[in-house]
DNA sequence: AATGAATGAGGTTTCATTCAT
DNA sequence: GATGAATGAAACCTCATTCAT
């Protein structure tokens, strides 16, 4: 049964990010996989190709989840401000899950620079959210607060790269408290550098 | 003799440093380490408590190698702008450059969320780089540059963010003539943010 | 299946033993152990924890199997002198026997001193040896051909050490015709020291 | 200089014996030789062939040390009955120094089964000891103590069964408390089957 | 004579993958 | 579909031995 097997394919997904999320990309076993998901050793081999195909398949599917909750965040909002915060809002959700979701993230995009598959993954990922931050910038500009001649593509990527070096250094420094506190400072270095 | 051990200590990182850019923290093997420093297997292990502990001493290194060319950079500048401009130069070295340091440095942050060691040795590279991006600060506000009102300390955080959000995202993207962009970029938002 | 897995740990135990009496505690490998049983060198770590629970394991086996052999050769007998013979005859079943066990034993006794494991599972051994040899004594006494005087512990251990002593002095000698000579002055020594 | 050379391999051999007792001699090391010695790790290997040949040197001259013991408290006495006590008494001579004998002479005598060499020392060894078992009973004989009927040569050999027996079984134990008890009990055993 | 740096063989262990049930 | 026993490759690490100094 061809639905049977996705939702399988999904559980053992969820089961690999939070095994990967505690115990690492380096140190994860398929028998990690079997635990957390609370099947068998042999189940992943029969959903996956192989371990690196269970990889793949998280980072696509868990890059998409990200981007499918940005999207909603934002298309709630109609202003380009309101639409801003809400994007953050929506990145910055929770210490917990951000926590969880970048420690796996980290992890493949450290393998991302040596593996083709995880970088194409990571790129389309990267597409659909400079795809956000274009879409704020335009509104934002049709409604005056942000300058006409802000450079559309290289605005859109430095929201991003702002974003996840924050949640990044967020990560390292191991503090929830910090989390509200990076998560203004990202917003207010945002709205600092594309105001006019 | 202890000069000689520490050399061989040192040959053995270098070693190690580009054996992990290339193959990546997780494939990396003590072989590897053996086969780039032109020694032999049990080498490492005679210079080193363990692989961890190659690990350990290798980000230590790299990270203080990194912030000495930073410091270097920085002082031999008089305005906060020069000094800011020479401190991006002196992080945006070159693409091949940056390609290793930051593929190593991807693959210990990774790590570091799982490892005390790690966290704290890039917590210390962190304070060290948050230190420059307040003498800049503080030099900018004196020269009447940047505004009295910038928090000081979200600041710095703020502007070694945007040049590791910027750098990862430019090595995600794999292509070294986008490094020039980036450059630019990275320093435009941080002078953006950080004006009046 | 439980049982199948006990089979298989008796399996690797048996080839274990028959391993670790040809090359030695000291120079026994898993790969040994793996190629005694007829399977592949993964599978000993697959029902062990590893090789030191295999030791242990198998000095427990081995430990128990000769106790049963010797409780058995004594219960079908009636007499205390008859008992002793029959717990001598148990003991030096044979050179081949004797030999392979006490290569093993002497390999675990001589860990033992630094092994709180072994030491619990020889002691045990002891005890259920020391035990026997009180059995034998106190029928002996009853039917009067022991003295009352003798006390019952330190006799058995007595038993127990000559047993061991002439068992390691034969051993050591090399020389299978001298087993039956072994076993002879054995018993006459055991019955020397015990009689009135 | 030849006896330099002497001294040199004298000092060895007593850190060996101290090292093996310590760590045994499955896991002690040329470097465990070294420190105990408190030289540097290539003496050994400039005064000994290699390894094996420190354990034989080492095995040879232990036994030669306790078969000069035990001769000088014999030669002491003139009564059978007191060159037997003595004799004992100069076996157990303390707990400390009988555990650490028996554990490193227990590690000998377990490889001694696959290696020629220790079997023909351990043989010289128990030669010594039997004979001084012989010139024990035939004194005796004389004396009129024992009876003329014993088997010499069967008689010696329980002897010093008898005594390793006694021994090993102490020592399994592990309580020093129970020295004096298994001394007493082996010399009550052998005086009982000597006796008329 | 003595040192200790260097080598590399070989052991234990982990684990992805296969496959019979 | 699902299981988990079995395989064997490959990694880390230890350490006897060699040898330049």
């Amino acid at each position: 049964m061809k639905k049977r097997a996705l939702e399988r394919r999904e559980q053992i997904l969820k089961a690999a990010f939070h095994a990967v999320a505690d115990k690492g990309f380096e140190a994860v076993t398929l028998q990690d996989f079997a635990d957390y998901a609370g099947v068998s050793k042999g189940v992943t081999n029969y959903y996956f190709e192989n371990k690196e195909d269970v990889f793949s398949s998280l980072l696509d599917w868990v890059t998409k989840q990200i981007y499918k909750n940005e999207c909603e965040a934002i298309n709630d909002q109609s202003s380009a401000m309101k639409k801003l915060e809400a994007y953050i809002h929506s990145v910055f959700i929770s210490p917990e899950k951000n926590r969880t979701f970048y420690k796996v993230y980290l992890d493949f995009i450290a393998q991302a620079s040596r593996n083709e598959r995880y970088q194409q993954i990571n790129l389309q990922f990267y597409e659909n959210c400079w795809g956000l931050g274009r879409e704020i910038i335009v509104f934002g500009q049709e409604e005056g607060v942000f300058p006409k001649e802000l450079d559309l593509n290289q605005s859109a990527k430095m929201i991003r790269a702002t974003i996840d070096g924050c949640l990044i250094q967020w990560l390292m420094c191991n503090q929830d408290e910090l989390h509200e506190l990076y998560k203004q400072s990202c917003l207010e270095t945002i709205v600092r550098f594309l105001r006019c």
